[in-house]
Parts: structure tokens; sequence; C-alpha cells
DNA sequence: GTCCGGATTGGCAGCGCTGCCAAATCGGGC
DNA sequence: GCCCGATTTGGCAGCGCTGCCAATCCGGAC
């Protein structure tokens, strides 16, 4: 715990005397320096009415001269939109999520919009709360993941009036604007791609679904797709913690002790299939003539395996963007289906 | 506006009709349904100065019916804290910086703020512009990623006078708080460990090193360790990407054809590293006999590998925590080294 | 020189809340 | 029954900015 010290600074030419202890510096101190009245300085910092280009130079001299930095919380507190965005999202362990704040960041960037986070750890009753912590900032649109919340989120969300966009999944009723695609179909794609492929004995190896309501629709869709062909899941594997790498080594062993003769695995998500991957590597299980591997997401880590994993693409950074596009542009109330690809890979 | 009336909310249980239109409820009509004075109705809701039991059921019984939200942009700039911190890392794809992030908004919720996010894409100048974007929020504090900045930022930083937590990294000297570990040591930590066991002939995998100056840190510390031993690099391969374990997988293929009695091979991180053993399980290279692998960071997925990665594994999530609470309590100026551990693993 | 429409500009009332201060109220002790 | 200090409460002036409106200025047209 030694000193870090500001003094490195203060050096020379770049940093001004002070900054801190200091007034801060306000619209008024930039009019004054500029010898312009306030609507005007107002006027030329957001570009927005009509003035002179003499008046905008003066303006803009004054704000460097001064090192003014415009206070939002009083402009958004005098107009109306607040240029914040609220994001609701489940994790941050699961890349998907990081995914989709990278799309929905860059495009709100590009729009002068920032965005304020907050995470649930899958529960509803939290979601309840940060829902209330983004509203109370009057974020000009939020984004929640999802579309099932329990009735005291939907109450906040329909009674704020502010616009909502509900991700990654559009199997039921939206709020509002909906941007994703459909988990269910993409679990019965997936069956009926390993049914097609000749496997028979499949089974599933799937993290908790009573909190991750998407995994659950996949695993639903998944046995729906079985059952046309009229298979049944030859087994079951379920861990009680979120979907992990280990979660999926760890998974995969457990369920071939007990269904030794398996000749595919769908899991819940990519994660879960490389672990299911590292263990059939650990233990000598060829892939796919042995055991077949399916995964969910399409990430990186899957395409450069020594066999590429055979999986569904989402596109979580285009849902993210649009999502953020939307609420940013105000239209009207939409689903929109980003659908997804499902990829052949090589482990199946 | 109509008007909806505040009936919507007494209606029983799920959503009321609207929502959209009305004017918004203010703690003015608060304080007007429960007959009290608006400063009372701020007092309870922010359990700040004295009132009666009575004053706070009435209170609380007039906040649900109504269904208000504080609006924390008026009460932000009446007071003076903005219980928002704002946080500024270089990317969300490397999964060290959602993890950064996680440690921080657990912290922070527990305290009370919220977070504002931004990301620069490792550009220095993206950092300046968001800092900016960021700073007009009037954040209690601010978290950005490493100790280099262009001295627009800098200036920015210091004259803002919020205090700023600069984050997974020490080696250099910080504006105000700074924690992380040291870079160069965890570089030199690798080489000194490959050369004790035996490696002569090290290669290095890296990514753009010009961006990503932590990576550079470590690659100095590597060669440093590697020449306290008396040995240097046996050859060196930079992609010009972002670390990925695309990079990782084709970084090594091309140093492995440039220089093939390379015994060992140094990443500039796991996921690089991961893409490395991609190879050599492609390519039936033998690891660690043929050749041994080394990254950096100690993801999860390193330890579920066949042979777990030799790595070292840094305390992201805990350095964003600790920021996170250093920031909302509000200490001295200091500087945290939580230092990394070496994880031998079975890769070298 | 005068008049007119459009381009510029400044003044000022809020936005919804908090902080300060004064007023009202309460609860003994005499 | 009255006084005093402590507790509880209400009123109101801002916080820094934007939006509205009125004032001013400019350059031709008459």
């Amino acid at each position: 715990m030694d000193e870090g010290g500001n003094e490195a600074f203060a050096a020379d030419d770049e940093v001004p005397r002070d900054g801190t202890g200091r007034r801060p510096i306000t619209l008024a101190d930039v009019a004054r320096e500029a010898r312009v009245g306030e609507s005007t300085v107002s006027r030329v910092l957001r570009s927005h009415g009509s003035f002179s280009e003499t008046t905008r130079a003066r303006v803009e001299a004054a704000v460097a001269r001064l090192g003014y930095v415009p206070n939002r919380i009083a402009g958004t507190l005098a107009s109306t939109g607040s240029r914040l965005i609220g994001i609701v999202i489940p994790s941050l362990t699961n890349i998907v999520f990081p995914d989709l704040l990278r799309g929905a960041t860059a495009a709100l960037e590009q729009e002068g919009f920032q965005s304020v986070i907050a995470v649930t750890d899958y529960d509803q009753d939290r979601e309840e709360a940060v829902v209330g912590s983004l509203l109370s900032w009057r974020p000009a649109g939020l984004i929640v993941t999802g579309l099932e919340h329990n009735p005291g989120t939907r109450r906040r969300l329909v009674a704020s009036g502010v616009r909502v966009a509900e991700l990654l999944d559009i199997d039921g009723p939206g709020l509002d604007i909906v941007v994703g695609y459909s988990n269910r179909a993409a679990g019965e794609a997936s069956a009926r791609h390993l049914a097609g492929r000749g496997y028979r004995r499949i089974g599933y190896i799937g993290h908790d679904l009573t909190r991750d309501k998407r995994a659950a629709k996949r695993y639903a869709g998944f046995r729906e797709g079985l059952a046309q062909v009229g298979l049944a899941p030859a087994g079951e594997e379920r861990v009680a913690s979120p979907s992990s790498v280990e979660a999926g080594r760890h998974g995969l062993e457990a369920l071939l002790a007990r269904v030794p003769d398996l000749d595919a695995a769908y899991f819940s998500n990519d994660d879960m299939a490389l672990g299911g991957y590292f263990h059939c590597l650990a233990h000598g299980i060829t892939v796919p003539g042995r055991l077949a591997l399916f995964g969910y997401n399409g990430l990186d880590v899957g395409r450069l395996m020594p066999q590429p994993l055979a999986t569904i693409r989402t596109p979580r950074v285009e849902a993210g963007a649009t999502a953020a596009r939307l609420l940013c542009t105000g239209g009207p109330a939409t689903v929109v289906d980003l659908g997804f690809e499902l990829i052949e890979g090589a482990t199946a």
C-alpha cells in the first residue's frame, strides 16, 4: 500500500494545474467564458438549433480552455430521454452474454448511448430487483434476457413505459420488442440431425433447467425431435451447477457409467460439449465412431477442436446489436427471428 | 395524457392495463398520497434522518399503491454523489474482462451502486472518448484497465476529480488506486519454470503487443526470465489479430514450420495455448514429451483438458471486486498486489 | 432610408429530488 | 398546567441543464 501519487501528472504541459477541489465547471462558466448565453452553449454542444460559425468556434474554444465536461445527469433531467440503456443478463460466466453485451454496446455507442448493466445469476427475484434499480435511472430502453419474468418484473416493465427488448428467445409471448431465435426449434433440429445420421441411443447432458429457461426449451425441443422419429433419450444427466466445461466432462462420465452403450450425446451447450470431448480424449473414446457429440451456440473454440464440434450457431452478437438499434430508433413492437445455423462439424 | 389514475396499481396482482402515456409518478405524488411532506418521503425512502414508524408505514403504503420508482437522475443532481461507477474495458471477447466485470458488478451491487460500461477495443483514442462519455454521468468512480493511457485520458481523469482504479497491472505508476498483479513477473516466472523443467528451445506465440500492453509486459518478463538462465527465445510468432484459440492454433503451426525443433511453447494466454494444444492433438504431437505448452490466466478450460494446462492463474474476479469496494468506500490511493499463482499442470 | 422574414441569440422557468432550516409536536420534570 | 429539549415534519431554494419564447440582428427588396 504505498502512495501512487498524482504529482506524476501535474507534470508540465498537459494537465491543468488542479482539477480536484475546485468547483466543478458548468455550462454557465462556459457561457461566461465565451461571452454568449447559456442556451447558445447548449445548442452548440448538441449541434441542435442554429448558431453562427463564429459562435461555434468561440464556444468550442471556451470548452477546451476550461476542460468542460457536460453533465448528462442535469441534461437528462431537463430534457426527456436519457441516452442510457439498461441491460439485464443472467450471467457473465457463460461467454454467450458477454457476446450479447458486445453487440449491444457496439451498436449503442454508434447511436451515442451508454449501457448500464446488471446481472441476475438466473434468479427471477434478483431480476425484479435489478430491473427496479435500472428503471430508477430512467433509461431510454431496457434489454432483458429471455421471455420469462415474474409478475413483479412484468408489472414494473409495463408500468415504467420504457421500451423493452427481450433477447435470445422467441418461443412465447413478448412484452414489446423480441429479438432472438427459437430454442425449441434448435433442440428439435439437433435431435433430428443426430437421428438422421443414424444415431439411436442418444443421451442428454444438461445443467440446471429450472433456472435456465432457454436450455429447458431446447431440451423440450430435443425430446420432441426424437419423438418425431420414434425415439426417446437413451439416458439423461443433469448437473445441478451452472453450465461449464467441468460440468460437461463430469456429466458425460456419469452418464456413460450408467448408460454405457450410448452412441451420441447432446449437450445443453458448447462448453458442456467441450468438456465431454475432453472426457472422450482422456479415455480413448473415439469420436464420433464410438460416441457422437453435439453442442449448442457455435462458439469459436468448437470450430478449432481437432474435430470441429457439431453444434448450432446462434447469432448472439447480432441479437444484442439488433435490439440496441431497435431501442434507440424506437420502432413498433416486433418479433425478430434471427434464426440459427446447424454446423455439421466432425463430432457427429 | 389521459388520467390513467393510480387505481391501475390498486388493481389486484398482475400488470396494470397501461403504464404508457400517463404522467410519471413523482415523489410529490407520493407525498400527497401519504399526506406528508416531500422531504419526509425522501427521508423514509433513503432511511436517512428521523421519522416515526407510523410515517414510514404510510409512505411505504403510498409508494406501493402508486408503484413509484424513485428518479435517481434527479436525486443525483440534487445531492452530490451518483452511485454510478464507470467501467472501461478493452474487450468483451476475451473472458478475462467479463470476469473482471463480474467481480466488480457483484461488489457494486452489494454497495448499492450500478455500473456503466464502455469498451475500447484496445484503442487508446477510443479510451479517451469513452472516458469522456462516462465522466459526463458524473460517476462516483471509474474503473479502467491497465496503467497506460494517452495524455488526454490522463488529463480528463485527473481533472474530473473522480476516484480512479486501474486494474490488472501494477508494473508502473498509477493515478490513484491500482489493483492487480505484475505481468512482468508472471512472464518471468513462466520462463524460469520452463527453463527449470529442462526446456531449452522455447518459443513464444503471441498476439498484437502494441495494443495489449499487459501482454507486452509479460513478453518482456518472459525474455528476462530466459536471459537470467542464459537463454533466448528459440523463435517467435506474433499474429496480428487479437488473441483467440484460432490465433494460437495457427500461430503454433506457423512457428513449428519455421522452428521445427522447438521443445516448449509459451503462449500469451490460455486461449492461445488451447489452440496450440488442439494443433498438437490434431497432428500427433506428444505433449509435453515432444512439445511443452504454457499459457496464462488460469481459465477453467485449461484445468479440464485431458492434460491440465500449465499456466498462471490470475485473480481477475477478485481484482474487479477489490477495486469496486475501494472505490465505494473511498480510502486513500493505494496499490494492491493480488499476486498470481503458477499452476504446474501436465503440459509442461 | 425603411420594412420584412429568417437566422441567431439570451432569459428564464422548470425537470424531480435533496439539504438546510424553521416550525410543529411530543414527553417528561417541576 | 407550563416550560424545555429532543424528535419529527414541512417548506423551499437550488443542483446544471434544456425547451420555449421573445428579443435582436442581418441582408436584401422596395
